[in-house]
RNA sequence: GCCGGAGUGGCGGAAUCGGCAGACGCACAGGUUUCAAAAACCUGCGCCCGUAAGGGCGUGCGGGUUCAAGUCCCGCCUCCGGCACCA
């Protein structure tokens, strides 16, 4: 830095306040009965979706997010609360792995770097997080906890052993849950993924389905994130219905129906492929036919049957069920059984009643095979075209509309016609539950959670396998540690690379006979569906966490992150609460009060006449336009997402080095709302930055000489009254602002003050710059803490009291108001902020007198402190 | 197809409860300062007509409600995110 000035230089005061953070400790928070606790205090807890320590680094995603909770959690520390803001690392799992096996370095190690690569990173960026609550997903002393908490799942009957079929990914080498494969491919590396029958560790979740349904009720989340919640958990109300089937005395097969009230339209029935009754329904006619069927949908990959054409496929078994609303020989009641995939095995019952009039799909299934479209309903609208076609079965319906008169059974106990769509449904489910055929049944599209994967960095179970069964891990031999292995890489065959370290596998169980581990690890989404519970209390060698702590501090009542873990890692860390919640261990059933969704951070790319994105490296800038730089051709801008193939990533370590941290974490918050996904503008960037050069001087003397501060700061004296009225309104803004988490309007209105008092820098007093510094220090910390101690403040601004505005100090004596004519503006007038309707109109008419002449007016209206509208003819 | 969100200057965005559209920042233009440049500071900046005063138009499109609509209602279009044969 130059002797002779003292410029704005974010390199020589950030690190020194970083390491001065961190060497006093001071945003260590105290737990109830530490003695430097105080209860007085209201608690806030505001949390940071943890991140994967990848390979790449930190990404300008992320600090977008954590600037946000930063800057709440300083905010609420100065306005007095008890505020615990942890950070640690979710470092278990796939990405990790990945990386390790792509640089062929072992995960602990990999592990290891990424993890001090990304604190590092954090730390730069002068966020106030109790580093000394840091915690690592991988650390034995964490996991035994994940383990411990496995083990009270396993006690509820919660965990179990399922052979059923699983998404597997051969890419991966691994199975993957529910979750984490999208129309048949891997979320992660968009693999192709199939269905195969592994033994596996399951989780009921679905034993939950209803609570965690209701519960959401009870958080403070976006419609959005609310709405994925819901039509994840896949709540159906209907009823399932036994249907007999002829030539098989006994035999019943049962269906799952949202529409029961249609059960008279049902006129046909369709299994899933792999629905159990499949072989025995089968006639020897039509076996041929169904094999060939059966093997071909077997052959098919789930890619080909979820993506491909919606176009019907099926085969008839040659049986026949029975409609139980009709009479045995009724040709209205024998309904063919057929075979389809579009009937999924795994919902309902696998099987389903057809009713082709009122079901797109049994509609365009029985129009491909010629099947019977018995009309079930009697519309009277306009339009009696549609009408007819509707009542003939020509046309499929799904509205609710009224029911023909033949939908009466024989011993005319139900009988729909002039029935609304729920009494129907009632009458015909009370009719089956009286003849013990059919029930009322809810039914969710949440399956259980697919807890194993068949990798080497996870959690490993604390289970043996003996002769005998299943055997838990004493809690006193908890953690089951990861054997080391130099050799981690999926084998390519189903089985986790555990299954080679033999002699960690092969052990001896508590009463000295052999046992086996279990080779499978516990998925990523483990470790981080508890994480927020052990912050409370991360170095508790005795509890996963104590109830003292976590009834402390949870729920989380700021809960900041993408959207990606909508139904992941929120719905599972939903899951775990409500389980720890009935086991006694904690307090609340809820973890995340309230839930935050930040937007992406996208960047501009440049795209050829073709489309095709130039890599940014092979532009450049020509006057006002973008160019390729071999051929000159021009280019588009486009706004995507950042990625290393368009050479557009913004490192934040670059920016830092460029401008500091505060403009970084200024400008992320500035870009726009927090929710939005906005593009990186490299442009702006210097705008923000300038702003903060503005509010050093307003404090520092270019000249050194002159000393810290500009001579008229070194005491206090009287507030200039315009720029005190200034600083309320902006104390107040910014107040509201963070409130509302609305961080770019909060630095526009410091930007006004600061433009403000530019311009009459000497007017500036002390005490006004100390309360202005005070409210920029959630934003920029580090220069907000460097002015307050050169400004001679009290203590450390981290701790100091956030100021007050005086309410009365907001408003004006004049107003200046619009004045309209017929809702147009034509003129101003100026007015006591507490004029009465009389005196403003009078004001306004002399404001407009040219445009009223000749015109009479008809209505007045008048909005105190806004404008007065005229309404002439 | 269904669910959720969005569409405002050259660009990012503001307008919190139906009350002056475009705050703040960027870019751009002009100026002050300077040997010069950078930095800093000042002024202008939605579009159209006009030297100006002034006028007209304007928040994706088409209608509507209202004294008054970016904001409310109806019908569309486009983009983003999620789900997708879930009976």
């Amino acid at each position: 830095m130059d002797e002779q000035k003292q410029t704005y230089d974010p390199a020589a005061i950030e690190p020194r306040w970083q390491q001065f953070w961190q060497e006093r400790k001071v945003f260590r928070t105290p737990n109830p009965g530490d003695r430097d606790f105080d209860p007085k205090k209201p608690k806030f807890y505001v949390l940071d979706m943890f991140p994967y320590p990848s390979g790449a680094g930190l990404h300008v995603g992320h600090p977008e997010g954590y600037t946000a909770t930063d800057i709440v959690a300083r905010y609420q520390r100065q306005k007095g609360c008890n505020v615990l803001h942890p950070m640690g690392w979710d470092a278990f799992g796939l990405p990790a792995e990945q990386y390790a096996i792509q640089t062929n370095t072992h995960p602990a190690v990999a592990t290891k770097k990424n993890i001090d690569n990304f604190r590092r990173q954090l730390q730069r960026l002068g966020f106030s997080y109790d580093w000394d609550r840091e915690i690592s997903t991988a650390d034995p002393k964490y996991f035994l906890w994940t383990q411990w908490i496995w083990k009270q799942l396993h006690a509820r009957g919660l965990a179990y052993e399922s052979n059923a079929p699983v998404w597997w990914c051969e890419a991966l080498g691994t199975v993957l849950a529910n979750d984490e494969v999208i129309n048949g491919k891997s979320e992660r590396g968009d693999h192709p993924c199939e269905r195969r029958p592994l033994r596996q560790w399951v989780l009921k979740i679905t034993d939950y389905a209803e609570r965690l349904l209701a519960d959401l009720d009870r958080v403070d989340w976006s419609d959005a994130m609310k709405a994925m919640q819901r039509e994840w958990i896949g709540k159906s109300e209907g009823a399932e219905i036994d249907f007999l089937v002829h030539g098989h005395v006994g035999t019943k097969v049962r269906v799952f129906t949202t529409r029961p009230d249609t059960l008279f339209g049902a006129s046909f029935m369709v299994l899933s492929p792999e629905h159990p009754l499949v072989a025995s329904l089968t006639t020897p006619q039509q076996k041929a036919q169904v094999e060939g069927y059966l093997r071909a949908a077997a052959a098919k990959s789930e890619l080909e049957r979820t993506e491909l054409s919606k176009d019907k496929t099926g085969v008839f078994t040659g049986a026949y069920a029975q409609n139980p609303l009709f009479l045995d020989g009724d040709a209205r009641g024998r309904i063919p059984i057929w075979i389809a995939d579009y009937v999924i095995v795994t919902y309902g019952t696998g099987a389903i009643m057809a009713v082709p009039a009122g079901d797109e799909r049994d509609f365009a299934f029985a129009k491909k095979f010629a099947l019977a479209i018995p009309g079930i309903f009697a519309p009277q609208t306009a339009d009696e075209a549609t009408d007819a076609a509707i009542a003939s079965g020509a046309q499929c319906c799904t509205d609710e509309v009224p029911f023909a008169a033949h939908c009466t059974s024989a011993d005319g106990k139900v009988a729909l016609a002039g029935l609304s769509m729920p009494e129907a449904k009632r009458a015909v489910i009370d009719y089956l539950q009286q003849r013990g055929i059919g029930v009322q049944k809810v039914t969710y599209r949440l399956r259980d959670w697919l807890f194993s994967r068949q990798r080497y960095w996870g959690e490993p179970f604390p289970v043996l396998h003996t002769k005998d069964g299943v055997e838990l891990v004493p809690d006193s031999q908890l953690p089951v540690l990861l054997p080391h292995m130099d050799d981690f890489k999926p084998g390519g065959v189903p089985e986790s690379p555990l299954i080679r370290a033999r002699a960690w596998v092969e052990t001896k169980d508590q009463s000295a006979r052999p046992a086996q581990r279990e080779i499978n690890t516990m998925p990523g989404a483990a470790g981080s569906s508890w994480y927020f519970l052990r912050f409370c209390d991360p170095h508790n060698e005795r509890e996963f966490c104590s109830r003292a702590a976590s009834d402390y501090w949870l729920p989380v009542d700021l809960y900041v992150g993408g959207t990606e873990h909508a139904v992941g890692h929120l719905l599972y860390s939903r899951f775990w609460t409500k389980v720890l919640h009935d086991q006694g261990l904690v307090r609340h059933q809820e973890p995340f009060l309230k839930l935050y969704n930040q937007g992406m951070i996208q960047a501009f790319a440049f795209q050829d006449a073709r489309g095709a994105v130039v890599p940014t490296a092979l532009t450049k800038e020509q006057g006002d336009e973008v160019v390729h730089a071999e051929s000159g051709e021009k280019l588009t801008r486009i706004v995507t997402k950042m990625s290393k193939r368009y050479g557009n990533v913004i490192n934040p370590d670059d920016v830092v080095n460029e401008y500091g941290a505060d403009t970084l974490r200024l400008y992320e918050m500035y870009m726009g709302p927090l929710a939005d996904s906005k593009p990186w503008n490299p442009k702006d960037v210097p705008g923000v930055h300038r702003f903060l050069g503005r509010v050093w001087r307003l404090c520092v003397p270019e000249d050194f000489a002159i000393g810290a501060v500009h001579a008229h700061l070194h005491q206090d004296r009287d507030s200039d009254p315009e720029l005190e009225k200034a600083l309320h309104r902006c104390i107040a803004k910014v107040e509201g602002d963070i409130g509302r988490m609305a961080f770019n309007t909060a630095i526009s209105s410091m930007m006004i003050f600061v433009n403000e008092a530019t311009k009459r820098p000497d007017a500036l007093s002390r005490g006004q710059l100390l309360r202005f510094v005070q409210i920029l220090s959630p934003f920029a910390p580090h220069l907000a803490e460097e002015l307050w101690q050169r400004l001679g403040g009290a203590e450390l601004l981290a701790y100091a009291k956030w100021p007050s505005f005086d309410a009365k100090l907001l408003v004006d004596d004049e107003v200046e108001i619009a004045v309209q004519i017929l809702g147009k503006v034509r003129g101003r007038a100026v007015v006591a902020t507490n004029a009465d309707q009389a005196t403003m109109v009078a004001a306004a008419k002399a404001a407009v007198a040219q445009h009223l002449e000749g015109k009479t007016i008809v209505k007045e209206i008048v909005v105190p402190k806004k404008l007065v509208n005229f309404v002439v003819k």
